[in-house]
DNA sequence: TATGGTGATGTCAACGTTTCCAGGCACCTG
DNA sequence: CAGGTGCCTGGAAACGTTGACATCACCATA
């Protein structure tokens, strides 16, 4: 329970007859000269010191922590891509302090706000409300990478390309001659029109095709009680679903009701989480590449952190990974 | 990128009349008069003020931030783990700094310290290496609630009761006539001895059954290659995985191979994550209670960071999952 | 020999709270 | 009415570092 007390910068510059500002700068490798810079290190090492971050802080205005705030942390999609993001920070010696906005624009909003009042240096978020009138705000006060969608404020971006995905996918069901197709969307009550939904309807029309836009939480037991209803009335021949964990909880309902995938109904997801590969049968996806977008997430919080001013996006392409949970609708061979 | 300027509690001295001390206090709702409580809160609102929780850390020595050390994040049950401790702590208002140590003892003594050095007011960990010799020492340093195993140090705790998980699973595996099994568990180089696998090999004993203990990580792809490797000589009629993770290695190991599951092999898992009733067959597993350990967990830290000083344990107790990945095997029936 | 420049180091005031301590005021009791 | 006794309140000292600025010595150049 002590606090073990801690060498202070004090107590170095003491030792080595210097003032702390002198020791400050050694350790930090500035504008001293390299034998003072020895003679501060060892004697730091031989008291142990080292600088509190708090403090440091406190001065430098820095904390050393970036904000991850996801959209929902029920799907393991994101899941992978939190912990994944953490690592990569760690990397360049960041923490990441990662939130869960459970799909809520509303909490959404407190947590960042709260994350900004906790000081961090930077935020990563996956919107769940891109088009919220607090970011062009937030992106004022604080360096921020958004993930998916278009910020409405002027953060650095990794958009994905949501256009593109949805055309192979719905051409991959079309191929396979499904033309009555329930799409299952996460409920984002405040933004009805999101990019994503918004090229599900266009391009749904150019191929002419006979959609259902349905409401999901990524989270698998909604999911499944959303598919359950939704599968009862065999109105679809195929479920599109715009997250890998919404489309498990497809496959749990199909289960339950006793219906073969692709036998009965065909199913698609939208990520390619890992265990997408190890379904009976194989889940067929949307690929978006998840190292590709932590990669490019760190790197351009890094930049922007860094000072690079310029607004800077990446965009992902999407993979189609054919698999086997799409087939031909039994009725229409 | 302009911090927008904060206001400070002179500020709100100033608008109230009093001093920032009084401010302080009647914000915490300490030792001041009612009215003057309601005054300053007023003008606090009014003025938009939020206390600075650096500031606030340096002068209290309290951050509000509890590090989450985990064993190694790939796997996806202590995903969900992380995942619900994170909540759990956001609900008691305190941040949770998520790390991992990838499973490896050294990662995860410099985490360990690491988090220590960040000052955070507790740490929750699932340790990897419950042995080594700086645990004492850190417990002492700060509030340390340990999962899964007992800590070499006083550290309150979240135990599995191993003995009993194991001795599910291997009568589970016995009663269904499976006399040679081979039983993955995680690479832990610095402890060769730890309990679990001291009750496999007590159990296995107990229970006239020959095992082989081999080592994987609690990593899909890692378990995958090894469960390659297993498989292939045909020398065990069952399958049992530390974590259901690694089953998962054996599923698409097994699907590989063309090797049915429980046809050719039968496979047990340990934990219970979500995806585990997903598969096919379902993966028969222990169930440990996920929610049981998180509320445990946040429940234990907030004791203890409040300064309950007595050693506290919970022991968990797991349940048999039985779903259809375990069966008689094809030679014996 | 003066002059200017450069690089190394020291000084000192923030940074925004909390917390200790002493003092003040009002009210109550004897 | 004096003497307590509790509340409140204000002053001021931490907390440990950084960063702007001053200083100083030294070297090269004019």
């Amino acid at each position: 329970m002590v606090p073990r007390k801690r060498a202070t910068i004090k107590e170095v510059a003491q030792a080595t007859g210097l003032s702390p500002a002198a020791v400050s700068y050694a350790l930090r490798g500035m504008q001293v000269s390299e034998e003072t810079m020895e003679r501060v290190k060892a004697a730091a090492a031989e008291l142990g010191y080292e600088a509190d971050p708090i403090a440091r802080a406190l001065a430098s205005g820095r904390t050393g922590m970036i904000g991850v705030l996801c959209g929902s942390l029920e799907d393991l999609w994101q899941q992978s891509l939190a912990v994944g993001i953490s690592r990569g920070l760690r990397e360049k010696d960041r923490y990441a302090l990662i939130l869960d906005a459970v799909g809520d624009p509303a909490r959404e909003r407190a947590l960042a706000q709260q994350l900004r009042d906790q000081r961090v240096d930077g935020l990563i978020v996956q919107p769940v409300d891109p088009a919220a009138e607090f970011w062009p705000d937030l992106c004022e006060s604080l360096p921020v990478v958004s993930i998916g969608d278009s910020l409405a404020g002027t953060a650095a971006e990794v958009v994905f390309d949501n256009r593109r995905g949805v055309t192979l996918a719905l051409e991959h069901l079309r191929s396979h001659g499904h033309t009555r197709i329930a799409v299952l969307t996460p409920t984002r009550a405040s933004t009805p029109d999101r990019p994503a939904d918004v090229h599900v309807i266009a391009e749904a029309d150019r191929l002419g095709l006979d959609i259902d836009v349905v409401t999901a939480l990524h989270e698998l037991g909604a999911a499944t009680e959303v598919a359950r209803r939704l599968l009862g009335d065999e109105r679809h021949s195929a479920v599109f679903c715009f997250s890998d964990t919404i489309a498990y909880g497809v496959y749990a309902a199909a289960a339950e009701l006793g219906l073969s995938i692709p036998g009965d109904v065909s199913v698609m997801g939208y990520d390619d989480h890992p265990m997408s590969g190890l379904l009976t049968p194989g889940l067929t996806t949307v690929d978006w590449n998840i190292d590709g977008i932590v990669r490019a997430a760190v790197r351009l919080m890094a930049a922007t952190a860094d000072g690079a001013t310029r607004r800077r996006r990446v965009v992902q392409q999407p993979t189609l990974r054919g698999r086997g949970s799409v087939a031909h609708p039994k009725n229409r061979p």
